[in-house]
DNA sequence: ATTATTTCTAAACAATCGTTTAGTTTTAAA
DNA sequence: TTTAAAACTAAACGATTGTTTAGAAATAAT
């Protein structure tokens, strides 16, 4: 008697561009730059399209960077697999440091860590979403090295936590130094650093 | 016969604010908001004198940030000759590592380190200027470190350059640290920081 | 082929940025 | 008292910021 026919999407235009594609490259230059020094004009430059497809696509430019920041998570959430189905305790965790540098080494001038970039940024301006996204990295974070910290059983709980967060503020040195040191002073970092664990 | 009477500064008017006393104001407000996010406006406010006595007396935004990076360095220049001026080694480092944070003990909410915060807007930042400053601070401090740990005669040069290496990069660490963390957090960051050295 | 809907281009938007300028007020020296 | 130089106030500068809009182009469904 009666049909109906639902669309989701009327689908009347493609887009010319894959959604991921430029978020890729949205999050090259943010990475770089950082979100305030980067422009709509440059995003659009970058991106390969216009200002309109834009806000089309991600609203603000404020969205758009919660969608670089997603991006970026699920960029490094291999390594963070890695360290969480690792079984070796600090090694590990010493792999870890590794493994998040161990990109920077091919090219003259990294970009750093992206999240702590961010936090960097961000901790001068008010902004709950963005602040969220890196606090909840971090402390996801911690809690991975906290787990593989406890794998040591002679250690207590204030030995583990305080190694912890020693281990998460060594991780800012790491960053920095990823931006403009050598490879053999980032590797001499590292050792350096866990020597005491 | 011949009288001359040379006015180096015709003085017609006397300003109404003292340069020190504004410089203190604005270096607060940068070292707190950063170049980027310390608009002229803000400045205006809490400089409290107009923007053409700010430009009258600094020439310009970047002008002033210099002046009230002089002004910071002054601010420590008391804990940088203590570490000078010391003869144990390590634990003069050490000591200047709690220096560094000592007053950020008594606030809430500390800025942090005001020169770290500038490197690490280094990417927003594109007045050369302002970048020699800030690695000629750090060169400088890494200077002393390396003649702090050459009192110990039984370290060779390459132990020594790295371990100097690992502390200035523990530094980033450091700051971060003051920014967000307890007093006892900070203070274990550092024991734990210099426990290999 | 027509229609309806979406994406595209390109221009304009108001707000803010750092900076400058015009005009008034103050004040030391003549 | 007059004069000239400096410092003040307040408004405006052009450039750039993030954002919006008007209209043309494209396309799936009728």
């Amino acid at each position: 008697m009666f049909s109906f026919v639902v669309y989701l999407s009327a689908m009347a235009r493609k887009k010319k561009y894959d959604e991921a594609e430029v978020v890729e490259k949205a999050m090259n230059l943010f990475w770089r730059n950082g979100y305030v020094n980067t422009s709509m004009q440059m995003l659009e430059k970058e991106m390969g399209i216009n200002k309109f497809s834009i806000y089309a696509s991600f609203e603000n430019k404020h969205g758009l960077f919660l969608k670089c920041l997603e991006r970026y998570k699920t960029k490094v959430r291999g390594i963070l697999e890695k360290l969480k189905n690792a079984n070796n305790g600090v090694a590990d965790i010493k792999q870890f440091f590794y493994d998040s540098v161990s990109s920077d080494f091919k090219v003259d001038h990294s970009k750093g860590c992206f999240i702590t970039n961010t936090y960097n940024e961000f901790s001068q301006i008010e902004d709950q979403l963005i602040k969220e996204q890196v606090n909840s990295f971090m402390t996801d974070l911690k809690g991975l090295i906290i787990e593989k910290l406890k794998m040591d059983k002679t250690k207590d709980e204030e030995t583990i936590l305080r190694e912890a967060n020693y281990l998460l503020l060594a991780k800012h040195g790491l960053a920095a130094a990823s931006r403009v040191n050598t490879k053999k002073e980032i590797e001499d970092y590292i050792e350096m650093t866990f020597k005491n664990i």
